[in-house]
DNA sequence: CCCTGATTCGC
DNA sequence: GCGAATCAGG
């Protein structure tokens, strides 16, 4: 892969979105972040802001020191077989608000929820928006870097886990953890 | 552990 | 110019 005018540019766009090295990496395909940061440096265009370098202070100097070459042998590369599902599916608006606790098996311990009525507007249409592009896990294919809420009833087919990546130790993507956890003095401003 | 960007340096 | 390896930090 070669860096065309339009992968420049897609990554000039993405890079300008603040999108992350990794999530440009994927979406143009064929490259790694490290391809992608290296690019972005080269391009000069690594200061998403715009001027005044933070200094630099504490110099580096240790361009070496690691003679000892690790077996660091990762299979990197993924040959990029995704099986790319056009999902064509509808939607199907989510009523999700209640009949959430029980579906919990014991065992699988989940968070506490709010329920739907208090939570931030702004954070419930991301939340829909990205809903759609869950994962749709079940149960079972839940690990412990997967987002873990509940979309659907639990009653009908029409239920899933969200799965996609957690934000670190977290158990729900960025999106989830948005309506999951907000700031107490906020759920009160809005209540009431 | 996962992730992020930054840097170096052989190619 | 490119990007893997590495570093540094969250």
């Amino acid at each position: 892969m070669s860096w065309s005018d339009e992968r420049v540019e897609l990554l000039k766009k993405m890079w300008g979105e603040g999108q992350s090295a990794s999530q440009i990496a994927k979406e143009l395909g064929g490259v790694t972040r490290n391809a992608v940061i290296g690019k972005v440096h080269r391009l000069g265009l690594s200061n998403r802001s715009g001027g005044a370098k933070s200094s630099d202070a504490g110099a580096k100097s240790k361009a070496d020191a690691k003679p000892s070459a690790k077996p660091k042998a990762k299979a990197k590369a993924a040959p990029k077989a995704a099986p790319e599902t056009k999902a064509e599916e509808a939607p199907a608006p989510q009523p999700q608000t209640r009949a959430r606790a029980a579906i919990i098996p014991a065992g699988q311990r989940l968070p506490p929820q709010p329920s739907a009525n208090e939570i931030d507007p702004e954070a419930l249409a991301k939340v829909s928006e990205i809903e759609k592009k869950a994962k749709k896990l079940t149960l079972m294919e839940l690990t412990e870097r997967t987002c873990k809420w509940p979309v659907g009833d639990p009653a009908t087919e029409n239920f899933w886990f969200c799965g996609l990546p957690v934000q670190s130790g977290k158990p729900y993507c960025e999106a989830h953890v948005g309506v999951a956890f907000q700031p107490m003095s906020s759920r009160r401003d809005r209540k009431r």
